[in-house]
DNA sequence: GAACCGGTTGGAAACGTTTCCAGCGGATTG
DNA sequence: CAATCCGCTGGAAACGTTTCCAACCGGTTC
């Protein structure tokens, strides 16, 4: 444990060569056959292995790639830097995890602090996206790849998911299993996903003809079971005094939805006979659920994925200009909206 | 985007002074009131930010600290991380995900890899523990905590739990509740955590006075929901050709758990009406799945804060004697072996 | 035989930071 | 007034690596 570890000096001086054969030796440019096996030896003996605080000073290269978050709990997320790290530790990358969580540290103050080069670039994730934060992002001293809305006009990679499209998807499928009146489960709409999700909504049931007493909206703390459950009381308690009960419940997220099944069993509902419960995200918690939750799959493995295939593009040619993924949401179908009887 | 950092000596000399000075002023310490304000004005007004790699090499210290895990797509991972990311993140600490998962390294390799010095400690949480690790760790030039098995009598430092005496925890609780025939579904024995819970449930039946006939036993491939079901399935199956049915199954795990609830299902068994389920773990999976399941907890964000709370002391000064901290388990009872009308 | 050339080698600089050491000035003390 | 001391400053070294550049050597070519 306190052994100290050998420098590129000492394999030198073991191999009784210079510095500079030393390095080109173990690196394998221009070195003679011989060089390189006596040095390989000195190294081996000595136990040797470059220092990557060195090689990265000289190198001006970190091989470090930050990955920042609001929430490293979140199962989405989880299934991200599972993507991501999928990617880019092939290609000698290590994956540094950052958060805005525990600390009271803003998005933008991680973006900032990549002036200090502890990393060759940042995929991000940010709750809301005000200017302040794209600013920060163009003037940051390297690639910033942002996972979420597409930013295609502020010349910010990123990409992107059309979870708008995605509750139609959802709102359609419900209505295609015969329900006829909808709730709408939703997170805090001064988020990102809260106000897109909103957003589409609002366009799904209005290109549907819904009409406005056929449809119930109640927005939740938090994108969480227990905001989730906490809200879904309320849906349903507020459906309570009308002539219809809400036969489907639409979630802006799999932990909303967990908590609105939850809820429905409190009140004495049967899920999916009288109500269906649609979630979106796709995550292990809703696959492996009794009942199955059915969910619109934003493709979080894939999102990360393609923001480490948009940050390999930048490490590159950072000059490249800005590009934009998106990837599509796909709703699928489980238990949770089986057809049933629907009263 | 492309505009190149400040260094510290355009601070100093756009300030007019020495580099020495430089450093001394913005760092507080022996710079006259005067210098100082001097150097941050220039500083400011060159967005300066001191770089950290350039910092590392200086100071020998990488303020980074690695936790490697076999897939951090495991809940109970995140939940360490969560935990460890809490307690080191106010220190300063930055926290580099490495996995053996998706490349094929092994937990050996990892600790051999300290050997380029990019972090100044490991958190490790190997799934087998040979001599071939201890050794590597016990080498390595920089704290190593482990995650698992209490490594006393090898002189290295790690956060424990007895999760033997958690799976006597649940027998005794099933058991408790008047179940007669218990299942137990383990994962690989081949790996530390499978090998201790099948020594506890081992002693926990032979203590409770289990005849043999009274107890079945089945592997699952895998620590998953999805080898969880397949191993649930034989189990339930073995047992159909018996007098007397199983009427409680305490799995290793709670995705196993999750698997055997899901195999109950299908062999049209309630839970906990016909079989009571427990788990081990417990994740917010359990917490929220229905029926919520009862779980022994292993304390995962508990032992994530002890081991950065060890890593925190060695780092502070690395020859202090290793030591060993014991989460203990705690079941925590839920609806999946409530009372019912066990057959 | 002289000029050249390709293959190897060693010296030295550079990356950006912190800190040891010496020196300088002014102030305090005898 | 001289000696001492303290506070502050600048020069320079060091951390470990890669790579530019010059030099060397043997062999080939004219």
């Amino acid at each position: 444990m306190t052994s100290t570890r050998a420098t590129l000096m000492q394999v030198a001086e073991r191999a009784g060569v210079s510095l500079a054969s030393t390095s080109r030796a173990l690196h394998g440019t221009g070195a003679s056959k011989a060089m390189v096996e006596r040095v390989r030896a000195a190294a081996a003996e000595l136990g040797y292995s470059a220092d990557a605080i060195g090689r990265s000073l000289r190198m001006k290269k970190t091989s470090q790639i930050a990955f920042a978050v609001a929430d490293i709990g979140n199962p989405v997320y989880v299934e991200m830097m599972r993507g991501i790290h999928e990617v880019l530790a092939p290609h000698g990358y290590r994956v540094v995890v950052m958060t805005t969580g525990d600390t009271a540290t803003s998005a933008t103050e991680l973006v900032r602090s990549l002036n200090s080069g502890f990393v060759d670039g940042m995929i991000l994730i940010p709750l809301r996206t005000d200017d302040r934060l794209i600013t920060e992002i163009r003037r940051a001293p390297v690639p910033v790849v942002v996972i979420g809305r597409a930013l295609s006009e502020h010349g910010v990679s990123s990409v992107s998911t059309d979870s708008a499209a995605g509750i139609g998807q959802a709102v359609r499928h419900v209505r295609s299993r015969g329900r006829r009146r909808i709730g709408f489960l939703n997170g805090p709409l001064d988020t990102t996903p809260g106000a897109a999700r909103q957003r589409g909504f609002d366009a799904a049931v209005r290109a549907d003809g819904f009409t406005a007493d056929r449809v119930e909206t109640e927005v939740a703390d938090d994108f969480t079971v227990a905001a989730g459950l906490a809200a879904a009381r309320r849906l349903f308690s507020r459906g309570a005094g009308r002539a219809e009960r809400l036969d489907a419940v639409v979630a802006a997220n799999d932990l909303l939805a967990i908590g609105a099944i939850r809820a429905a069993r409190e009140a004495g509902l049967s899920v999916p006979d009288d109500v269906a419960v649609t979630g979106m995200d796709d995550t292990e918690l809703g696959r492996v659920f009794l009942p199955s939750l059915t969910s619109v799959s934003l493709g979080s493995a894939e999102r990360g994925h393609a923001a480490a295939g948009l940050m390999l593009g930048l490490t590159d040619d950072p000059d490249q200009p800005a590009r934009q993924v998106a990837v599509g949401p796909e709703l699928i179908a489980r238990e949770s909206t089986a057809d049933g009887s629907p009263r």
